[in-house]
DNA sequence: GCAATTACGCACCTTTTGGTAACTATGAAA
DNA sequence: TTTCATAGTTACCAAAAGGTGCGTAATTGC
């Protein structure tokens, strides 16, 4: 059975599925679903940032988070890096072109929390107070 | 120097932003945040979905985390679970309003993941190739 | 000569996330 | 009487995420 299907969908040019955990676009999703990179993508739709500019921005990153987070997404090339190799060091960061893409449904998400957090936490609450906790 | 710019932001209603770390929709995000309930709400946009059912459409989820998982949004407010209460048991998940509303932009998410993986890809391998593995 | 500056790297530690395997409940069917 | 089906739970463990604090480079201004 297994085999049969498998002969079935191999001719087919392996369409893109966020549902197959073999697709690559899998590991695309996964390096979204982050807080820190949603942030920061967010953050520098409203221009290039350096480091200390997004620590403040994003409130409550540490160090070492932000840096390890901005590598990840310079790395898969959402994010540029430009070390202007001054003393002390002058480091700018912004989006790519593609990172620019996905800033714009981020913002999205993004609004819809702001709008709806309310909701969820007033179902937190309900739920809490039924059930045990 | 901090609490005057305090007293200029306490009467203004505090306007919903997802920088600042104290605001509640900051949690809202971060409960999106994570492989597995981005999954989980896009699929269950196709339609109520048993136990049995999401684990073959997620494909590689464990019985815990989709439980775990299933929970969280459950106590959030964004997935209804139905216990029909039958022997051998019969549960179905589906997605509330708002849960629903959060859904469109995960869409689009899986969309962007699907359509951009391959640049990601290609960024990365170059990334690995220059610098150090 | 000395301090300040900026963007890190590294070591150490705690917390959260995630996986596996074994166990549960219960009525229907064999 | 035993087995099956379904949606869990629990205990235990490994891996990843995340925090804190300290060290570093090299030029500018004192």
């Amino acid at each position: 059975m297994k085999i049969s299907t498998d002969l079935l969908k191999a001719p087919t040019a392996s369409i893109p599925d966020v549902f197959d955990p073999t697709c690559s676009s899998r590991h695309a999703l996964e390096l979204i679903a982050s807080k820190w990179a949603m942030l920061i993508i967010s953050a520098l739709e409203e221009g290039p940032m350096r480091n200390a500019a997004l620590m403040r921005r994003l409130g409550d990153v540490s160090q070492k988070m932000l840096t390890q987070t901005l590598k990840e997404l310079e790395r898969n090339g959402l994010v540029i890096r430009e070390d202007k190799k001054t003393v002390p060091p002058h480091v700018e960061y912004s989006l790519s072109a593609v990172g620019n893409s996905l800033s714009e449904t981020l913002l999205v998400l993004d609004r819809w929390a702001e709008t709806h957090f309310g909701a969820l936490d007033a179902a937190r609450e309900r739920y809490d107070a039924e059930r045990g906790k």
